[in-house]
Formats: C-alpha cells, sequence, structure tokens
DNA sequence: TCTGGGGTCCTAGGACCC
DNA sequence: TCTGGGGTCCTAGGACCC
C-alpha cells in the first residue's frame, strides 16, 4: 500500500454552518462577518457560493459586499458555534484511524495507506456529511504542498489528485502566487526578476534567490514551485505562541487618554486569557493602527515570564509610551508573546 | 468602497561581546 | 587615532494564511 497526504478543506465553512443551523437560508446568499451590520467597519469572514456569483469573498468590506448583494443575508461571526463544529469535524476524520493535523478551523491533513486513494477520499467524505451535515473537498497528494494545492482543483465537493507526475502539467503556466505561500507582493518581487510563472521559478538557481530573498525563503520558493515537501503530517497538538487582543474602532479615537484606557483593557483581557493558559508570557507588543491605514508596532520584554495582570498591562503601556505619534488612531492590539 | 481578527515565520539592522 | 571579524540576541516590520 502506498502512502498519501489527504487534505481535507469544509466548503464554505461559516456559511454552511449557518444555514444547517437556520435551513430557511438554503439556496440563498449568506455573508458572515464582523458583528453582522454591513454598515459598519468590517470585513467578509465566508460568503456562501450563492453570494460568491455576486463578486463577494473573504475579505471583501462589508459595506462593499452590501452594494455587490443587497440582497445577501449578512450574519455576524460567532466563533463558539464554529469552534463547536470544527470539533465535531475533525472528532470525524480521526475516527477514521489516520493521523490527523489540524490547519484550522476547516482545514486538516491526514496521513493514509491507501492502493486507491481516491476511495478512501470519498469515504473520509461520506463520513463528515453524515457526522455533521457539511460538505467537504479532498486534495490528495504525495505530501503536503501537493495535497493543499489539489484541493483548489477539486472545490466543491470533489476529490482532486496532485503529483510528482502531474505537477508541472497542472501548475507549471500558472503564476507563482497560485502557490501555498506566495502572495501578491512576493509574485510581483519574483517578476522583477523575470520569474513569473510555476515552472520558471523551479528553474531557478536556489542560491542566486537566496541572495535575493533571503536565506531560508530563497531555496524554500523554489522547493514549493517543484513541489518538494518533506514535512511530516503531525498530529500534535497545537501550542500557541503569542496570544492577543485586537479592536478596529468604528469612530477613530483621537484622544490619547482613551488610547491608554483602551491599551490598559487590553492588556487586561491579554493577561485574563494568559492565566488561563497557564504559560508565563516574557513580553508585550502593542500595535497601533493610524488612519489611513499606517500601522506600527512597539514591544517590551516584561522584567520576568509571568501569567499576572499587573505587569503585563504596565509592558503594554509602557510600549505604548514609545509612539511619539498623536495621529487619530482606528485600531489598537495588545499581543502577549509566551516564553519560549 | 476603504481595508477584521486570529495568528506564524522570516529578514534586516543594530547592539553587544569576544 | 583608527579600527578586524565573527557570533548571537533583540526588535520592528513585512508577508502570508485561515
Amino acid at each position: 500500500m502506498a502512502r498519501w497526504v489527504l487534505h481535507v478543506d469544509l466548503d464554505q465553512f461559516l456559511a454552511a454552518v449557518e444555514v444547517l443551523r437556520h435551513p430557511e437560508l438554503r439556496g440563498r446568499p449568506v455573508v458572515v462577518g464582523g458583528d453582522g451590520d454591513p454598515t459598519k467597519r468590517g470585513v467578509v469572514s465566508t460568503a456562501s457560493y450563492e453570494a460568491r456569483a455576486h463578486g463577494v469573498h473573504s475579505g471583501l468590506p462589508l459595506r462593499t459586499a452590501a452594494r455587490r448583494c443587497p440582497d445577501a443575508v449578512f450574519l455576524p461571526v460567532d466563533r463558539e458555534v464554529y469552534e463547536a463544529a470544527s470539533a465535531r469535524v475533525m472528532a470525524a476524520l480521526r475516527e477514521y484511524g489516520a493521523v490527523v493535523e489540524v490547519l484550522g478551523w476547516d482545514e486538516a491533513f491526514l496521513a493514509v495507506e491507501a492502493d486507491d486513494p481516491e476511495a478512501a477520499a470519498r469515504k473520509i467524505r461520506e463520513r463528515v456529511r453524515a457526522a455533521t451535515g457539511l460538505e467537504c473537498t479532498v486534495g490528495i497528494g504525495e505530501n503536503k504542498v501537493q495535497a493543499k494545492l489539489a484541493t483548489g482543483f477539486g472545490k466543491p465537493a470533489r476529490v482532486f489528485r496532485l503529483t510528482h507526475a502531474t505537477w508541472f502539467e497542472v501548475l507549471g503556466d500558472r503564476p507563482t502566487d497560485a502557490l501555498w505561500g506566495i502572495g501578491a507582493k512576493t509574485a510581483k518581487r519574483l517578476r522583477g526578476l523575470d520569474i513569473a510563472t510555476v515552472a520558471e521559478l523551479a528553474a531557478a538557481d536556489p542560491r542566486a534567490l537566496a541572495e535575493r530573498v533571503g536565506p531560508a525563503t530563497g531555496p524554500w520558493l523554489v522547493r514549493l514551485a517543484r513541489g518538494q515537501d518533506h514535512s511530516p503530517v503531525d498530529a500534535a497538538p497545537y501550542v500557541p505562541r503569542s496570544r492577543g487582543r485586537e479592536t478596529t474602532y468604528q469612530d477613530d479615537l483621537s484622544d490619547w487618554g482613551q488610547v491608554r484606557r483602551e491599551v490598559s483593557r487590553l492588556a487586561r483581557r491579554v493577561a485574563g486569557e494568559v492565566a488561563a493558559d497557564g504559560r508565563p508570557a516574557a513580553r508585550v507588543v502593542v500595535k497601533v493602527r493610524y488612519t489611513p491605514f499606517t500601522t506600527r508596532t512597539h514591544g517590551q520584554a516584561l522584567p520576568a515570564p509571568t501569567t499576572e495582570a499587573a505587569p503585563i498591562e504596565r509592558a503594554a503601556l509602557g510600549a505604548l509610551g514609545r509612539f511619539t505619534e498623536r495621529r487619530p488612531v482606528r485600531l489598537l492590539g495588545v499581543r502577549a508573546e509566551f516564553a519560549p
């Protein structure tokens, strides 16, 4: 039996969970994002396929979504409900008996032994549907990168296989940002180096690229474009390296006294979560996004790693003290980094 | 039509030390 | 008065992903 990696990705996850508990929404454009009020600051977390047909997609401002699709049903993000649905999905996947690596609410890698990976993938789709009522797409690959990319070609609700044998036939002529980990900025930078497609990136010299984009990133980009990936499917539970809270204000803050009070409030909230985690924080970072959209961060190490609120709040205010600009603020954030 | 909130990882430059 | 070379740590920012 051969070893395969399967990538399982729920279809329109947040919108699908909402349709499950509000069956009358089935077939309608559904947009989940922010607090559900499309006149406020916020973006789309997930749009149903009916809403996507009107040009609504993840990351789109809610106000734009409302204009493109006035008939859509707008719903607030309900984390607890999605976490519970996600837990049911992951439990169903683990029952299959494979090693399961959870990637987020709606994604996981599975390491499976199979002669017929398509049959395995179909069985997994059936199990997820039976256990949760949710549809998913399954990508099949010889490694995680291949499986993850394959899923995109199987959307929605199908199975797609991508291997070394078919990699360049499927992806070779596509732009580099078709790859997992390359976004618009890196794709543009690569175009400046005369590298526009996956095949061109795969043919690049890793050492030459290292000098241009960094010692780790350069060789990694070339391996990625060749579909090479030796990282194992890892079932170890996720251990966060940091924990933070941030807020975008509906109205910009102009009063620095209010900024200080808000940073204190966020810091105490983060400290409460750090205490609940029971792991000491070593450093606190404050983020300020000024209008229109300029973002700055400053950090301060704690005198000693701690789970206590008072020193975490003091460090946050200390970091805030290093901001000298006093322009209006649209977002504040506080993040605690755990001791390594 | 302005652009969320939760994160991770890498890079570059300066500090510091031997 | 001028001035090595290497290593490590810290910090801010960038890029990306879900």
